[in-house]
DNA sequence: CGGCATCCCATAGGATACTG
DNA sequence: CAGTATCCTATGGGATGCCG
């Protein structure tokens, strides 16, 4: 555990921005998989999940910890320093998510399909 | 197929309000699994989710049309008739759903328990 | 019956600035 | 660094009423 997180783990047009499924609010989902590879630090969450600002992420991340899928543990210091990590339960997650997401993956171009082949007629009063 | 549907299948502290798991918009994971057992009418769905209104139905309805999981067939008659059946692709999806639910099923007591001993500190200010 | 159109409110979430 | 506070907008979603 404890590799860095890739940056572009999640680009702007990653699949759960695509696909119907949700976990919890629009970050949660990133969260646990930003988790998946050891606990983070509050700042090293923000990378990857590029846009959030720091009072959404407190606020999806303390939604995670009240349900009781992340921890948040404090360590004094010189600076201060707080990590996040999965709990049992919320790595129970990860594999019910992982179905989620080959899922996506797999219908990834079906589900672009359908939207192209349904859109186009939806011009409404486009004038103006 | 064609099994008529449980009133009573999404009551109103049904796991998914529960969870930090969603599919889609808040009732589109709900009406996917009402078609699980069959084409359905658009009166039809109301019953068992109780609470929608015709607006919402409608646009949770479209979206899943729209991203082809879910199709739309009317039926010409004395009455018009409307019904509503799982895609192929859609139906893919009640594989990693059913997962989900598993999850949501096994560790619901568990996040009933996280919530309640997290919550109580949090009265802010209840006066008045 | 199966919608749309309209109105209206509550919430999510982004921007910015400030604090221990 | 890790938030908190404030403000503001976009969206979700409910209620009601009309229509083919």
């Amino acid at each position: 555990m404890g590799k860095s997180l890739d940056p572009d783990m999640f680009d702007p047009v990653c699949p759960s921005d695509l696909t119907p499924i949700r976990i919890g609010d629009k970050w949660a989902g990133m969260i646990i998989r930003c988790l998946e590879g050891g606990p983070r630090r509050f700042s090293e969450l923000r990378v990857p999940l590029r846009g959030v600002s720091a009072k959404v992420l407190t606020q999806s991340l303390r939604a995670l910890e009240r349900d009781g899928l992340v921890s948040r543990t404090t360590r004094s210091g010189p600076v201060q320093r707080v990590e996040y990590a999965l709990t049992p339960l919320g790595r129970s997650l990860l594999g019910p998510m992982d179905a989620l997401c080959a899922w996506a993956e797999e219908h990834w171009d079906e589900l672009l399909d359908a939207r192209e082949t349904a859109s186009p007629p939806a011009v409404h009063d486009a004038a103006v």
